[in-house]
DNA sequence: GTTCCGATGCTT
DNA sequence: AGCATCGGAACG
């Protein structure tokens, strides 16, 4: 799989289930450290219930509904930064999350060191000092990827609270693989 | 194997 | 008060 061909604002641009469900098999690379996307959750505008949209734009979502391909970081729980990447046309306030990644380079060769959105940042030195950067350029990037995955769709983690929308099937991950958390 | 719980700090 | 989590303890 070649994975040189940063992915572009356009590429973003565009409903965050298409987005999220190409995302797999992508490859996320901070400087000299590279993963391959194996699990994100999509999130869509202030009617999603579940989505840090929900309440309209805040000092920390603004971002979301900004221009597409930017970053969104925050801090879950006090202690685990999350990576988030903006899609869909500016003003939607959508957003993809990064659930999961597989080792490529630079994070050694343990599948569970990227398996979970807390420990995708950890492993890959991700913190709120990326938060809204420009992925169309600098070391904070997506490579697109050549082969399609098995793909498995369900339902969003932790978000119960959101009743009916918890349930919307806008969770993807490749299936079978080893670095996909597990509930 | 399961369930429970504390850590920890920012957000509404 | 609640949270888009994690890792460890306790239990069976």
């Amino acid at each position: 799989m070649a994975r040189t061909e940063r992915l572009t604002h356009a590429w973003f641009a565009r409903p965050a289930p298409i987005v999220a469900r190409e995302l797999i098999g992508c490859a996320l690379v901070h400087g000299d450290r590279t993963g391959m996307i194996v699990e994100v959750e999509a999130y869509l505008g202030p009617h999603d219930k579940a989505s840090h949209a929900r309440f309209g734009a805040t000092p920390r979502t603004s971002v979301m509904f900004g221009p597409a391909g930017r970053s969104y970081v925050y801090l879950c729980y006090g202690i685990h930064e999350m990576f988030n990447i903006v899609t869909g046309d500016e003003g939607h306030g959508e957003a993809v999350l990064i659930r999961a990644v597989a080792p490529l380079s630079g994070l050694g060769d343990d599948p569970r060191i990227g398996r979970g959105p807390g420990k995708v940042t950890r492993a890959l030195g991700i913190d709120r000092s990326h938060d809204r950067r420009d992925l169309a350029r600098g070391e904070l990037y997506v490579a697109a990827h050549e082969v399609p995955p098995k793909l498995g769709i369900g339902p969003r983690i932790g978000v119960d609270y959101a009743g009916a929308w918890a349930r919307r099937r806008l969770r993807f991950w490749w299936r079978d693989h080893p670095a996909v958390t597990k509930p």
